[in-house]
DNA sequence: TACCAGGCAACTT
DNA sequence: AAGTTGCATGGT
């Protein structure tokens, strides 16, 4: 399949920090989404897949206009113009809120190298088997009911280090309808967040990248250390973060937030 | 060797 | 309410 598309860059968002899924190889990408795995390749105005299911034209986010997005915020500063210069490529995927919920707990206080091992093997442990690429093995990411009787030690072995029992905790707190990942969609972005943040595992920051990644909420704006390091060198803010950045960034805080990292970043 | 990485919960003041 | 501290682990 052939989804035609400007403003779609494989590479930009394999890098841009939102997915842990999307898979470099030799001549194209691996991307393991949707209870799919399917080879990604590149085109001067799209992308080709390996796979006609029409999900993933919503997963890449396909009917928005992120070329309008990026006219509105054009001549604001002229960090943000080059930032979305940088990263014109960059997309808001729609992700699965689960996957989301485990990697980005996974990412406190770490790194994208190991938080990518840690949810490759989350998923090779325990997730159901997709396709061989190239001769590799693809696993899904498991499900709450295939982690139902992994112990906090099997979520410690999977180098997870000490967030094994938010992990733990979470799952068994989805099992048990203590949070139900489907309702809380109704709930408006403040209550959507408070919901999130009952999870033990979830502050502000990773509450921030689920309702953004997974829940498509763009007022979700991530500060982590990077952002708060362009936001010191480029914005002069040192504190209060929060009050100047929603109004600062609205109404697409999230998506020019991606630009921003993935810029300071490089 | 110390410091850092898409921070958080628990504790102290 | 606001500030401080410990935390698994691999990379630099």
């Amino acid at each position: 399949m052939i989804i035609k598309c400007n403003n779609l860059n494989i590479k930009q968002i394999a890098d841009s920090g939102q997915t842990f899924r999307w898979y470099e190889r030799k001549d194209h990408y691996v991307v393991v989404a949707n209870h799919r795995a399917v080879s990604m390749t590149q085109l001067s105005d799209g992308i080709e897949l390996d796979d006609e299911n029409s999900i993933w034209k919503h997963y890449l986010d396909i009917d928005r206009d992120y070329n309008a997005i990026m006219t509105h915020y054009k001549g604001k500063d002229d960090f943000l113009d080059a930032a979305m210069d940088y990263g014109s490529g960059i997309r808001i995927l729609n992700q699965d809120p689960f996957e989301t919920i485990m990697t980005f707990i996974i990412s406190a206080n770490n790194n994208i190298k190991r938080i990518t091992s840690s949810v490759l093997a989350l998923s090779n442990n325990f997730g159901t088997y997709l396709k061989t690429i190239d001769g590799v093995d693809y696993y899904d990411f498991p499900t709450p009911e295939q982690l139902r009787e992994v112990s906090v030690e099997s979520f410690r072995n999977c180098g997870v280090g000490y967030r094994d029992k938010y992990l733990y905790g979470c799952v068994q707190d989805i099992l048990n309808k203590k949070i139900d990942l489907e309702a809380i969609k109704s709930l408006s972005d403040i209550e959507l967040r408070q919901a999130l943040m009952r999870l033990k595992g979830i502050g502000e920051k990773v509450a921030n990248c689920v309702i953004l990644f997974a829940y498509a909420r763009y007022e979700g704006f991530p500060v982590d250390t990077w952002i708060k390091k362009v936001l010191s060198e480029h914005y002069g803010i040192e504190k209060d973060h929060k009050i100047f950045v929603e109004s600062y960034f609205k109404p697409y805080g999230g998506i020019a937030q991606q630009y921003l990292f993935f810029y300071g970043r490089r």
